[in-house]
DNA sequence: TATTGTTATACTCTATAACTATA
DNA sequence: TATAGTTATAGAGTATAACAATA
């Protein structure tokens, strides 16, 4: 109890920890992280291309496809046509896909709970703000999972 | 939808970055993270099985003998024989793989200090403190990470 | 019979590069 | 020529189950 751990372990340890629990409640629903990613980024640029949302995700072109795919499958997105270039899909979210969304980010409150809750309001904020300071200073950008990149 | 801010999902970007920011550091010794806490596993159990070590990380047998695999090769550890147990091996690290895991640790403080920069000592110590509660209430092994962890 | 470690296998996920259709 | 998307493919990484040696 006196000597502190590593933060970076410690970051590492729950953020993965996290992850895992959060891809468990997601499973009633049958979709994963990675997809309300996606789907989160379909809402929030609308009629944006495949390739757009995966630059910005950090995603190449060929898994782009796949991911898209899953969703499509699914009946929660689909790719329009773009009139300005028809060689680009024009994505968005179908009526089912929004109301997906919507679940999606019940669970993600519920999950958040669960994570903050051996902590006070208090502490949370703290944390919190520690933690943005964090992910602002190294770049991260907000809403999008590094996880999307797989670097070499 | 708004973008999610939430602690937990701030965990786990931020353990995703610095995992990946861990492995690029690491890449001069030529070993991978789960090397390194393989590593460190056996040098607090000398003389463990591997199956032993397996289940306190969460790693199936088969997965355990490809990892061991591993670090074999580069002659960082050794599968003794155990006299009791001629089934069981004992592992243990080598000369080298005693080296090797002390200039891992030399990255590993390193690579904290590059996560932590932002932050002054006190703020460094508030959140190394919130951070361990949260990893002992929700019952996270020190020094094993979930990533080893692959349930479906 | 049970356990330790290994192998065989199948499945998933990934990036690369070749391809198509549009621009 | 260049770009958006697709497909083909090969390489990792994984879990499961069958297996051999030992208990």
């Amino acid at each position: 109890m006196d000597k502190p751990k590593g933060v970076a372990f410690l970051l590492s340890q729950l953020g993965a920890y996290g992850a895992q629990r959060f891809a468990e409640r997601l499973r009633p629903l049958d979709i994963e992280p990675r997809h309300v990613g996606l789907l989160r980024m379909i809402s929030v640029s609308e009629g944006a291309s495949q390739q757009e949302l995966g630059e910005r995700m950090g995603v190449v072109p060929s898994r782009m496809v796949s991911f898209v795919d899953d969703l499509e499958d699914r009946g929660l997105v689909e790719r329009g046509r773009n009139p300005k270039d028809r060689r680009a899909y024009a994505l968005h979210l179908t009526e089912k896909g929004t109301k997906m969304l919507r679940q999606a980010m019940l669970v993600s409150v519920e999950h958040n709970e669960e994570i903050c809750a051996p902590l006070s309001q208090d502490e949370r904020d703290v944390l919190a703000q520690l933690l943005d300071r964090l992910a602002g200073a190294h770049n991260l950008i907000p809403g999008v999972h590094p996880g999307y990149r797989h670097l070499r």
